[in-house]
RNA sequence: GCACCUUUAGCUCAGCUGGUUAGAGCGCUGUACUCACACUACAGAGGUCUCAGGUUCGAAUCCUGAAAGGUGCACCA
């Protein structure tokens, strides 16, 4: 045995070394499982296979995408050196419309132009230069974590191979007779000028005014609205059927005109209307809401006139024409005064609708849009529909959701599922491959000749997002990573994209391959300051994980993340929980080196049998930590290997050790340091899917050949 | 309105199918520069396990109810 090396005088320097050792890492080729080394002079034959969460393309690394990557390296990491066949790959999300609004936005500023200036072609270059430009930005973003991330693997869900999986499948899915056109109320907002998703709405409450008036002199109920101004685009009042006080109406027709435009409304009668809110009379705009659409659909009222624009202001003709929705509201409550129509006014409390990105506020609007009907038997599944394909994977553990009461919102979340509207209306993103010519459409992934023009709209990301696991393996292609790693084996992800996400990955593997995507779920929590706020720049409390992982260590971050962090629960971070973890680094590299100055002192020799237990000890707590491991308890797993090192190892048996190292019986120093060696063997290898760079260097400073990343992990035999 | 989650030491949390004096990290107090490490060691203080009932020989752990905090969905006339 050498000497102890040098750079075991000073502590840890993790700055110093972790570029080089990523990058021995990546050279080595072992982040591609074709490449793993057999074990025991076998090939590699148990797949470990995840597929990372495209982060977005153009943005940086924050604490929330730290802490998946520390999850599935340190599983992927304890999964390669237990000798599976393991495969994590990379990838990138175009994030449409952020990205899209970003490079608007930058445009908007530099050159004073707006995407209509410019056009869709030269719009989409100039975001496909943002993208080059700014891609590997993340990459190496993802480097510095650690991430032994299969590069050659490397998917963007805008490149060839994923855009052409992404037509494949929207193909397929309207041959099925899944994917129809139709007009329907979409979530329209207007500042963004697209349609968004139920799940890109969030909900704010403010005050509003609750008017109460009639629709004429003659009409004799009075209903209460906190939007007047679609008031003119009623076709029916709607009251509860055993309301005696409307019974005798119920059926009636009346004609008015309202504000100047003329309106005709029948009286119905409807389950859903609630006889204790307002007046109990609810007046019914189809085009302007969900509940009325559907209230209209169920007593066939075919007349839906729209009266808001995509811009949100009045299409109808007389004093409102042209109006902003906010002030038409004011115009007919004065009119509504004047006419002597108007009954009463209160301030309520209303959930309004805006839009996450953007903030608008949401109008919805009939529009002409591509949907997925998931309750359509599907032939090839056994006539089970896409709900049910959805559902009954989860209901029956075929798919395992950690922590296993996220099924229960996952299946409330089945339960109230719409068709999903697929389509949007921005530049950027996937083309549906739609075409039309006169009054005909068809569906082709090339134009199916002259004369036909492509739909212009693109598909929501979620769309191909959904096929991620399938697209990144080479579908529709059959290839031998399909056959190899599919069903993948973990989708770990944060808990608030159980539903955009999982479950329409769900979907989509279900009904393209009649297989599920994954066998477990792994949800992680929110990260949260010490206060327990989100992190968030315009709060200034943004922990950066690069910066503190310049500061104190990758190795320290990643544990930082780890350590109390149980599936699913929100977990704090802040800087003194990773200094204290810096110092956890460095008790490791001193541990090092006692042990290797006490070795070359004593000399080889062998391990008499009262030291064979220092070994065993060291061992069972491997045992220990795997057995956490296999069932995703990271933050239990490291805390015993935790304590481990330090109470037990540290503290008490290298302090008890000392007076054999140091007394007269040379065999029994020489057995003792012999048995402290073969213990830190046992615990870097332990601890190295937790703390790859420590590990490694330390590893490798022993004069150690190969990487401890490919080391075997530790098993009760090989003590 | 419906559903789900949380409530254990000052702070952040563990505590599996109920079993002797309830655990960890950080923080705090005191001591020790006795050579692996001050990015340290040793010692210590600190809890009626949110509350009220119940099941049991025995409950932080199971059941019922309540309170507080959070999240999702719905409503949003």
């Amino acid at each position: 045995m050498a000497d102890v090396p040098e750079k075991f005088l000073k502590p840890y320097d993790p700055k110093a070394v972790e570029g080089a050792i990523y990058k021995q890492w990546e050279d080595s080729g072992y982040f591609n499982p074709d490449n793993l080394p057999p074990v025991d002079g076998k090939p590699r034959t148990e797949p470990f296979s995840i597929v990372l969460p495209p982060p977005n393309v153009t943005g940086t690394l924050h604490m929330g995408s730290a802490l998946m990557l520390v999850i599935e390296d340190t599983l992927v990491r304890f999964e390669r050196m237990r000798g599976k066949k393991v495969l994590w790959i990379p990838g990138t999300d175009s994030a449409a419309i952020a990205t899209q609004a970003r490079v608007e936005k930058d445009i908007q500023k530099a050159e004073k132009k707006s995407r209509h200036d410019l056009g869709r072609e030269e719009l989409l270059k100039r975001i496909d230069v943002f993208v080059e430009e700014n891609k590997n930005n993340i990459l190496n973003q993802l480097r510095r974590m650690g991430s032994s991330l299969d590069w050659s693997r490397y998917a963007y869900t805008m490149d060839a191979p994923r855009y052409g999986a992404v037509m494949e499948a929207f193909v397929r899915m309207y041959d099925a007779g899944l994917i129809y056109r139709g007009n329907r109320i979409v979530n329209w907002d207007p500042k963004g000028q697209t349609t968004i998703s139920d799940d890109e709405i969030v909900y704010e409450e403010r005050p509003a005014k609750l008017v109460t008036f009639k629709y004429g002199k003659d009409f004799p109920i009075a209903v209460a609205t906190t939007r007047l101004e679609t008031k003119v685009g009623d076709t029916a009042v709607a009251v509860h059927p055993d309301d005696v006080r409307y019974k005798e109406f119920v059926g009636k027709e009346y004609d008015a005109v309202f504000c100047g435009v003329p309106v005709h409304i029948k009286i119905i009668a409807d389950e859903s209307v609630d006889p204790a809110f307002g007046t109990g009379a609810l007046g019914v705009t189809p085009a302007h809401s969900q509940t009325d659409w559907d209230i209209a659909e169920r007593h066939n009222i075919a007349a839906r006139p729209q009266v808001i624009s995509e811009l949100a202001k009045m299409t109808v003709d007389g004093p409102l024409n042209g109006k902003k929705v906010t002030e038409a509201r004011e115009i007919v409550l004065e009119w509504l005064k004047q006419e002597g129509l108007f009954v009463k006014e209160e301030t309520i409390v209303q959930n309004i609708s805006t839009a996450e990105r953007t903030g608008g506020i949401v109008e919805p609007l009939p529009k002409l849009q591509w949907f997925i009907d998931v309750n359509k038997p599907v032939k090839d599944r056994g006539g089970k529909s896409l709900k049910e394909l959805m559902r009954e994977p989860v209901a029956t553990r075929q798919i395992e959701i950690i922590p296993n009461y996220f099924e229960k919102t996952y299946s409330h979340w089945i339960d109230n599922l719409r068709d999903w509207c697929i389509s949007r209306q921005i530049w950027f993103g996937h083309r549906i491959p739609a075409w039309f010519k006169g009054g005909e459409i068809k569906v082709s992934i090339d134009s199916p000749g002259a004369g036909w023009e492509q739909d212009t709209d693109v598909l929501d990301t979620w769309f191909s997002s959904a096929l991620w696991t399938l697209s990144t393996l080479g579908w529709p292609a059959e290839t031998a990573d399909l056959k190899t790693y599919h069903p993948t084996t973990l989708l770990e992800t944060g808990y608030d994209i159980l539903p955009f996400w999982v479950a329409r990955m769900i979907l989509m593997s279900q009904f393209h391959l009649g297989e599920i995507p994954f066998k477990t779920v792994y949800l992680h929590g929110l990260v949260r300051d010490k206060e327990g706020r989100k992190l968030s720049k315009s709060l200034g409390n943004n922990v950066d994980p690069l910066e503190m992982g310049e500061k104190f260590g990758t190795d320290a971050v990643r544990v930082a993340l780890i350590a109390g962090m149980a599936p699913g629960t929100d977990s704090k971070i802040s800087e003194e929980k990773i200094r204290g973890y810096k110092h956890f680094a460095n008790k490791v590299w001193n541990i090092t080196r006692f042990v290797l100055e006490n070795k070359t002192a004593a000399g080889e020799g062998p391990v008499m049998a009262e030291d064979e237990s220092v070994a065993a000890e060291a061992s069972a707590g491997a045992a220990e930590v795997t057995k956490h491991l296999e069932t995703y308890r990271l933050d239990l797993a490291f805390d015993c290997i935790y304590q481990f090192v330090w109470k037990r190892f540290a503290d008490e048996i290298l302090e008890e050790s000392k007076p054999m190292l140091k007394g007269s019986d040379k065999a029994r120093a020489q057995s003792r340091a012999a048995a402290l060696r073969g213990s830190l063997d046992i615990i870097l290898k332990t601890l190295h899917p937790f703390m790859p760079f420590v590990t490694e260097e330390i590893w490798q400073s022993m004069g150690e050949k190969g990487l401890i990343m490919v080391s075997a992990w530790p098993t009760r035999q090989s003590s």
